[in-house]
DNA sequence: GATGTAATGTTATACTATAACATTTTGTAG
DNA sequence: CTACAAAATGTTATAGTATAACATTACATC
């Protein structure tokens, strides 16, 4: 019998091929829970859309999720956007703004704004949530007169791993 | 004979219709200055599409602009798009990833990351630049071992004006 | 004025997203 | 159980954003 995971589901920076299984089902188990709760329905096209979004475990297009579910009869693109739009609703999955694309939430539990680290480099991301970055926004924008009610934090840059190989290379 | 502007010209929440066709004429002296220093071309075209951008002064989608210029002749979404390119690799001008859209840059004279204040009511936007959250965010993603190489910061919300208003009605 | 580079023109197309309306599925009240 | 309303999905068409690829023109320098 496996060992229990312990490791957080939620850094892809970290996230290894024998775990990743099992990270996507973890992440359909609490999708299911978090839905019953709020009283809405993870439909099938719903749960699948969310289970390709958590196989990728990075950023991922509307567009590609769409062929893929095509692979599996006719699928037109409104079917995509609306199970997106839900699954964003119910924060299980964010959309990265820069990229045009979606990426499973990390922690769907609490509601939150999503803050990215974009690797330029190997395009993988992790999510953090800093309350120093939202305080820090906030105070910001209370000092211009301005009520935040969304904050879009986006950082593209370079990962351990790929800095080193730059270097090496470099 | 007028007084000088001492008001500085980056504030959207603040540029009234009386002082607007000056910072209008201001952001392009300013870019000539800047384009002249750094050996690149400021060619009709830029100066034109740059003109358009802060004419409008709030966030501005290229089909926008490229409809603006077609009022003068013929013109095709490359041409808009480069001139974009250009513009914003001079810091003339930042993208809104959030909007698809672009805004001439308050203080072209020291490089900077876009921090961005977004009404969603009135539709106006205010650059800010926080060293604070551009620390924090560094900060944050260095202790992830990320090297952030770029920020998006955009923040949804409503301004002084127009959150008085939604208080008053609602 | 020949030559190479930068800028622009031109055509076509890729990519992202939604409007509008039809149909099916689901939950609920009678 | 069945009739109804609401929610979800199907379907077709189109809007909106952006770039690839190649042709032509303008510019700077020798």
């Amino acid at each position: 019998m496996r060992e229990p995971i312990t490791e957080p589901i939620q850094d892809p920076f970290e996230c290894t091929p024998s775990v990743h299984p099992q990270c996507v089902s973890m992440a359909l188990e609490q999708a299911e829970m978090i839905c019953q709760r709020q009283h809405v329905r993870l439909t099938p096209i719903r749960r699948r859309v969310l289970e390709l979004v958590w196989q990728k475990h990075r950023p991922v297009g509307a567009y590609d999720l769409l062929e893929q579910l095509q692979q599996q009869g006719r699928v037109a693109p409104p079917t995509v956007y609306r199970a997106l739009d839900f699954l964003q609703q119910q924060g299980l999955i964010h959309r990265l703004e820069s990229l045009n694309a979606f990426v499973g939430c990390a922690q769907p539990q609490q509601p939150h704004q999503g803050q990215f680290l974009i690797c330029l480099s190997c395009r993988s991301l992790a999510e953090i949530a800093d309350p120093k970055i939202s305080r820090a926004i906030h105070h910001s924008a209370l000092t211009a007169g301005f009520t935040a009610l969304n904050q879009t934090v986006e950082v593209m840059g370079l990962c351990a791993g790929c800095r080193q190989k730059e270097q090496t290379n470099g």
